[in-house]
DNA sequence: TTTTAAATACCAACTGGTTGGTATGTTAAT
DNA sequence: ATTAACATACCAACCAGTTGGTATTTAAAA
């Protein structure tokens, strides 16, 4: 164990701010899910920004990681672009469709719906954030293209934001309908979208 | 003018909602911005809650009246169902495209991040306005099914969902990348779509 | 190996500014 | 003269952050 009880105060704040939002959340109700002080708080967090300011950076590495474990998966299961991407989709599809309520969320855009109460470096983090999801889905999609010659004119740039678009909608529609395919659902048709496009 | 002072306040009171969510914003912050005093505020508002609840409610009537012009307006231009669904698409995406900075957000979904903060009966309303949507674009996406049926199988439920998913995705999205035409560009996709799963 | 000094890891009472809300007006129309 | 439509001063609860402490671990000196 490293270090323990900073982990929890930071799994406490995150599923408070999933629920509440950031300003919603207080430092007493975050410490008193973590079931430690104040004193114990602030000894890890200079302030409650900075707590924000963590959690961002946590999220984003584990989130890369995801990513990049999912895309190499694929790649190993085909040499085949188009089948590496639909493989890819389908990851992120089997995940969703295991987990349980209550449906995730997403930290990064529970900040954005509170934006302005974030200074410019977090929301920097985010941006790279989005600008590696859009960029290492595109470099795929650019090697689907090149195999397979789509009918039709397709801009890869908004069709690899598409995949993140989808996640983000996804989650706001399965905060308010409870059906546990939700999620999944809206990914089988980005699957399905993709096949539409490049296949003869 | 029927009441001009109290939709000052709600219109500053929802824009302040949009950038920094519903406990972000302060009742000072809302009345400073509307220019007006707190007396006139509790005047109108027995309380920061019952705002919220005013605000709820003109948003969904206002956007269900936008949603049956936009099909009506579609109904209008064509006699197929499908190049009616396709026209209703493009008209939001017309619209999309036609505005400019800052980008717009959606007042529900900005509600779903702060959802414990709300009472059943603002999540209820939350929930029948997504029934709407689903139930009205569903009821399209059946008379075209029946008019061209697709090859594979379709959820058509899902389908409908999938529009209002790409809605508020794109929204999210918009809020970190500069760029005017994203969500313009996801609708333009959604559009494609349909077209690929319902064209012979 | 024991003693000692210092840093770390907490705790819980407290503080000062902020917040939603109220009490007590004033003004103008009916 | 009553009511609707505000305005201003104020309050109590709540909030992030501080303070002054203690227990425990670490490190180095004796």
């Amino acid at each position: 164990m490293e270090n323990d009880t900073q982990t929890n105060i930071m799994d406490a704040a995150q599923s408070l701010i999933l629920d509440n939002g950031f300003s919603g959340t207080t430092v007493d109700a975050i410490i008193k899910r973590a079931g430690v002080s104040k004193g114990a708080f602030f000894h890890y967090f200079s302030s409650k920004a900075d707590l924000a300011h963590a959690l961002v950076m946590r999220y984003a590495e584990a989130d890369a990681q995801h990513l990049e474990n999912n895309m190499e998966k694929a790649e190993a299961l085909s040499d085949d672009p188009l089948q590496q991407m639909l493989i890819f989709v389908k990851l992120f599809e089997q995940e969703m469709n295991a987990l349980s309520e209550p449906y995730p969320g997403c930290l990064f855009a529970s900040y954005l719906y509170q934006s302005e109460l974030f200074d410019e470096q977090i929301l920097e983090i985010i941006h790279r954030w989005m600008l590696r999801w859009r960029g290492r889905v595109k470099d795929k999609l650019e090697e689907v293209a090149d195999t397979y010659p789509p009918d039709r004119e397709v801009d890869l740039s908004s069709l690899a934001d598409m995949l993140l678009v989808t996640f983000e909608g996804a989650f706001v529609l399965s905060q308010s309908v409870e059906e546990p395919e939700t999620i999944a659902r809206q990914l089988s048709h980005y699957h399905s979208y993709l096949q539409l496009l490049f296949n003869p």
